[in-house]
DNA sequence: GACAACCTGACC
DNA sequence: GGTCAGGTTGTC
């Protein structure tokens, strides 16, 4: 679900209400989800009050008291705070009781994570420490030097070590934009094919903050709202459908390991 | 690089 | 019944 604009969506939506407010109690219902382990995890929580809130990529980073919750959402984690008291999501697996209102963990598919870390320990996470850099903050000379190797570019921007926050939609969204075939070696590009890939994710990436992150299938920000800019995909979920630029259908094929959707006509 | 694994559900 | 799904990790 949450690739990078969605992730700042959640965060942004989040930092709105819950700074100051008070952890009472945790419920955990699915243990697995957390480290450390529930009892501890708990313990942990009990009493700390929620402080600022961070992302790298696609993981969120909700500062405590001396500690950080980590939170990565995989493909259907949902963090939503309900001030009122309300009807929890489907699929809820964790609660934490706060002064005022309530804070839901809910994951279809249970392939999210929390996990509690002391704040010192951030730097030497052993997830974080492999991120690459912030695409929305990536300068395009370093950019251009990420581009140098021999490696589809499919698969390049997704892989969250070389840059962090690209996602499935997001990669094969800006790959249609700039005009760049997703099976195309990326050191093959030219400087002004590689600042336009360049620009394409500035924009792609900044037009989907702005308008709440897409909201495909199960996707809300911590409000539980969704978001719109799935109303600007131009590939992404619409095989067959006429490209936007030329017409032909659009194609469908499995590149990385990964369901892609692009025009064979004007990606090359 | 390909593929299976972790889960549940939607769709054909 | 089969295939696919916004992610990541581990295995060959």
């Amino acid at each position: 679900m949450p690739e990078l604009p969605e992730v700042e969506t959640i965060r942004r939506t989040l930092a709105k209400h819950l700074p100051g407010r008070k952890i009472e109690e945790v419920e955990i219902r699915l243990p697995k989800l957390v480290s450390p382990e529930p009892e501890r995890f708990q313990a942990l929580l009990r009493g700390q009050s929620f402080s600022s809130f961070e992302r790298r990529g696609k993981l969120l980073m909700i500062h405590l008291q001396g500690l950080v919750l980590l939170v990565h959402f995989r493909l259907t984690g949902q963090l939503i705070y309900a001030p009122q008291p309300q009807e929890e999501p489907p699929y809820t697996h964790l609660v934490f009781q706060l002064d005022q209102g309530r804070l839901f963990y809910a994951d279809l598919r249970q392939f999210g994570w929390l996990e509690l870390i002391p704040e010192a320990a951030l730097a030497s996470h052993p997830f974080l420490r492999r991120l690459g850099p912030e695409p929305l903050e990536l300068p395009f000379e370093d950019f251009y030097r990420l581009l140098q190797r021999r490696r589809r570019l499919k698969a390049l921007l997704l892989d969250q070590e070389v840059i962090a926050g690209l996602g499935n939609i997001y990669v094969d969204e800006t790959l249609f934009r700039a005009g760049l075939h997703p099976e195309r070696q990326a050191h093959t590009l030219s400087e002004a094919e590689a600042r336009k890939l360049w620009q394409v994710i500035q924009d792609v990436l900044q037009e989907a903050i702005r308008t709440r992150g897409s909201s495909v299938r199960n996707y809300v920000d911590g409000e539980g709202v969704e978001g719109t800019f799935q109303e600007q995909h131009l590939v992404y979920n619409k095989r067959q459908a006429p490209c936007p630029k030329c017409g032909q259908p659009i194609a469908y094929a499995k590149i990385a390991g990964r369901g892609t959707y692009f025009c064979p006509r004007c990606q090359r």
